[in-house]
DNA sequence: CTAGGCTTCGAACGAGCGTTTGAAACTTTC
DNA sequence: GAAAGTTTCAAACGCTCGTTCGAAGCCTAG
């Protein structure tokens, strides 16, 4: 013990943990290969299994770092609204806040998240790789499991099944808009006081996901009354357009032959 | 010409388009194997290039099959919308039923698009491949341009530039929550009437766009009221959980030196 | 100054990747 | 039923991937 971790000065470490948090940004797990890292970290191809054991550790760390303290600060918000509310269980908007507002503050701490950590928070959410799937799933149960049991609390009528569902969508809403809340954000890039835009767009985002959060369920039993009132009839009476659109992908067969 | 494209069956080609479809949801692009798509499809390895042309082509020709429909709904029913305004600019709620009803459309019809539809729908937003990003963004540029040529015209305050931003969001929001609204299906996986729910989540969803694509440019230069109203002390104050948390990810130095 | 633990380095490994090839199998046409 | 065209097949190609290895370099403590 006391010998890693502290003492030396881990340039290295921090350069390939700087240099893949881009990288995945830009492309993803499995577009991104150790080669392209450690060229952009400009380290030994070998420096990032010997610093992480591998390229799903370095992702892991990467991770880690930045999502560790979103969560903390998610159950330390958390907590405090409980104890304030005193036993009786949180409104839905409580909680929400509690989800997403350590999102923000993170986006603007250079340190522990940064500019870019909305739409690394998005890109997490949504690559498909098991090595980060896993990962994210089974670190971040405990959180996702406290917030559930709120929420449950918040909103007793519905059944801890369909509960599970709809808080699996409310983080997918959030870490999706979230993330297009960045590009957002890039609007603004002149003028400096962008800051309550990301205020704006939760005090929208929150009765959204809320009318989601309580919403019915599925008794309506309507035969079909989906879309009926918005142009059925147009879009098929006309032959749209025209037809002649989809010969821009080649068949490859054509292009062999000539060839 | 005349040869391909229709006397023979092509059942290897429908095999191969069905098991793209399905690895692409699950893995995307880069986690996708030519040898997984055959092997699923159950092909040789060589049909890919075939029929195809390769790897990018059959991905290209999956996406272009389902989106290519879905563009098309979209120009037909905003050509007929602007019919009826009768060159009178249209309000944002019809552009924007103009996008999302067609998606809801062919979720629904099972040859054109599929129950999986949506979700296919947000995962080729998200892929960060570029031998998809650019072919969408190619091919269905002049679609989104016709669509922001609309929202200029209905919001005439807001500057081109950006517009361009503002719809980028609006496409990202509208996938993303279309992608999070199948797993929503899910939910009422018992009750076969599960079509409104749809319904209700763009009722929602819509005046959050709305609001979004007419907010007020950002001239509001407020110091920095965000998150002040809400606890801005207590996750600093507290220690929040502990701090032995960190301790899951393994530093790997440890490990190997135990090794 | 020297010994010992970290860290870096160049080189190589086996595995999997997308793609190509030429022959075999099948279908269609006369 | 032979010829021509289309599709399938097994095998191999060159390449990049993540990972491993032993030697060299570096820093620090004794």
């Amino acid at each position: 013990m006391a010998t890693s971790e502290s003492r030396a000065s881990h340039a290295t470490r921090e350069r390939l943990l700087k240099a893949v948090e881009g990288l995945f940004l830009a492309h993803g797990y499995d577009g991104t290969s150790a080669r392209m890292i450690t060229a952009d970290a400009r380290a030994n191809l070998a420096a990032v299994n010997y610093h992480f054991g591998g390229k799903e550790g370095l992702f892991q760390a990467m991770l880690a770092r930045r999502l560790d303290a979103l969560h903390q600060e998610r159950l330390a918000l958390l907590d405090a609204y409980e104890r304030i509310a005193a036993g009786r269980p949180l409104t839905c908007e409580r909680i929400l806040a509690a989800l997403f507002v350590p999102a923000l503050r993170l986006a603007r701490e250079p340190k522990r998240g940064g500019g870019d950590f909305l739409r690394l928070l998005g890109r997490a959410y949504v690559d498909p790789s098991p090595a980060l799937r896993e990962f994210l799933s089974e670190r971040y149960a405990p959180s996702i499991a406290r917030f559930k049991e709120a929420f449950a609390r918040a909103l007793p009528r519905i059944a801890p099944r369909e509960l599970t569902w709809r808080l699996h969508f409310v983080m997918g809403a959030l870490a999706y808009t979230l993330a297009g809340a960045d590009a957002w954000k890039l609007i603004a890039a002149l003028n400096p006081a962008d800051a309550s835009n990301d205020q704006l767009l939760l005090r929208r985002l929150a009765p959204f996901l809320i009318a989601g959060l309580q919403a019915p369920l599925p008794d309506l039993t309507g035969e079909d009354p989906i879309v009926s009132l918005e142009a059925t009839r147009q879009a098929r009476s006309r032959g749209s357009t025209n037809k002649s659109r989809a010969s821009t992908v080649p068949s490859t067969k054509a292009a062999r032959r000539a060839a």
